[in-house]
DNA sequence: ATTTCCACTTGATCTCGGTCAAAGCATCTG
DNA sequence: CAGATGCTTTGACCGAGATCAAGTGGAAAT
């Protein structure tokens, strides 16, 4: 479907994610260093990168494509607990088998450095655990965010928060002025977003029609959105309407 | 009700929390350094600690009793996002305005220190940092945790993971054998539980009346707890029975 | 002792979202 | 082209949990 990338930066100068991976903050010195230990993995679309309980012998980061994260009970119920995108980190120092599924649900490409010399390359330069820090507070944040919406919101608002957050973070990719309508590809399946939402696909799919009849949404395809007016999502969500929060 | 704490270390080496809190990796000399901008504060149950949106001007650590993180919707829908026990830590180093409400579910003690020397401190020591970065690795693996409760399990379900993850919290601090019962008090209302779990306060005490008509809890009183067997509680919570894992 | 208050329980009813089932609609395959 | 396959939509029905409404019980207050 998607071509598979070939990459080979060997500097990480050119590098998409540079300014805001877990190397963000890294001097030329260490990231000469990062550079020395570092590879590249691709992943297709559907592929699990790693199994829940699995030896985890590798961390690095997301450079394109969506993974995602998810737990599964004994009966085969599942809800996913982290939507990882570009320059999201994956894995944790210091911990050896792997807590959850990590899957692509898009064609992937990820920066990989083998645990071992990572870690001792964190406990040598303080700007990686610093920026890792950093981000894991903000993983925290998005993570009470989601047990808001998972918690007290209804199916519609659900959607609609779901569908405001993809448009927010697409918004701040392509570094669009914050006004007129917004316009963005659906990276998940309605099963993923049932997962992701704490629903079933099947009332993803009516909430999602039920939306695109009252004209919150505009829908191309299955996949392909509008948001001709986002306040009226934000008010949808349930959310402040005047809410700027960055991501 | 209860008495308030008169508190008055001096010196960390006293203090309970000290092999587990933010503090936990400080040599004598960092210590030292801490000691010196520390203070405490106390708080009665029910009292709001933190208010969204406030300035938040110290940062600190959970000595002794309970506090919860809720976020709380225009229409009043509240979800509780975290609930803080005795080494947690409160605020984050780099942010101004607190995110959530911070509210003593019981009478409590705080370990605070001003932010701006505390960040400073960070900075200069990485033991801190570092123990602050694992903390909040932990506290993102309990939120997730806590994401699959909300969204896909049941009523009864999550009343059982409640107990449970409190029963575990309390054999660890107690030290006990893990066979044998289990007792303990629940440092929540009815409705603070409902408000963890997603749900209304009288389903939460139908489930409670159910699992005790079941003889999977006894009950004297509203919060006295006795967990006769707590592999039959996991069970009930949908958990792998054989489920050792740490907090 | 009686009132008040508060946390909690219990019952009756309603509703949102889940479940089960069928069908639509693109994209691959032979 | 027909058939298969995977994702999605839609309909009919049902049930877990919410909502609305009383009532209970224990502790503090008068």
């Amino acid at each position: 479907m998607t071509p598979i990338f070939k990459i080979d930066h060997t500097n990480c100068g050119d590098c998409p994610i540079r300014h805001r991976a877990v190397c963000a903050h890294c001097d030329a010195n260490e990231l000469e260093e990062l550079e020395g230990i570092k590879y590249y993995r691709s992943f297709e679309a559907g592929q699990t990168i790693i199994w829940s309980g699995d030896q985890m012998n590798f961390v690095g980061s997301v450079v394109s494509g969506i993974a995602s994260l998810t737990q599964t009970m004994e009966d085969g119920r599942t809800q996913m607990v982290g939507l990882l995108l570009p320059s999201d980190f994956v894995g944790r120092p210091g911990r050896d088998s792997a807590p959850y599924d990590v899957q692509a649900t898009t064609d992937l490409v990820m920066c990989c450095f083998r645990k071992k010399p990572f870690e001792e390359l964190m406990s040598s330069t303080p700007h990686i655990a610093h920026r890792l820090l950093q981000m894991t507070l903000d993983e925290l944040d998005a993570a009470r965010e989601w047990m808001l919406v998972l918690g007290r919101k209804t199916a519609r608002e659900k959607i609609a928060s779901l569908l405001s957050i993809i448009a927010r973070r697409d918004a701040s990719i392509h570094q669009k002025g914050n006004s007129g309508p917004i316009v963005f590809d659906l990276p998940l399946t309605r099963e993923a977003m049932a997962d992701y939402l704490g629903l079933t696909l099947e009332t993803v799919s009516r909430q999602i029609s039920a939306l695109k009849k009252d004209e919150v949404i505009l829908l191309e395809g299955k996949r392909h959105v509008t948001i001709p007016d986002m306040g009226r999502l934000m008010e949808e969500a349930g959310d402040d309407t005047d809410g700027g929060f960055l991501v």
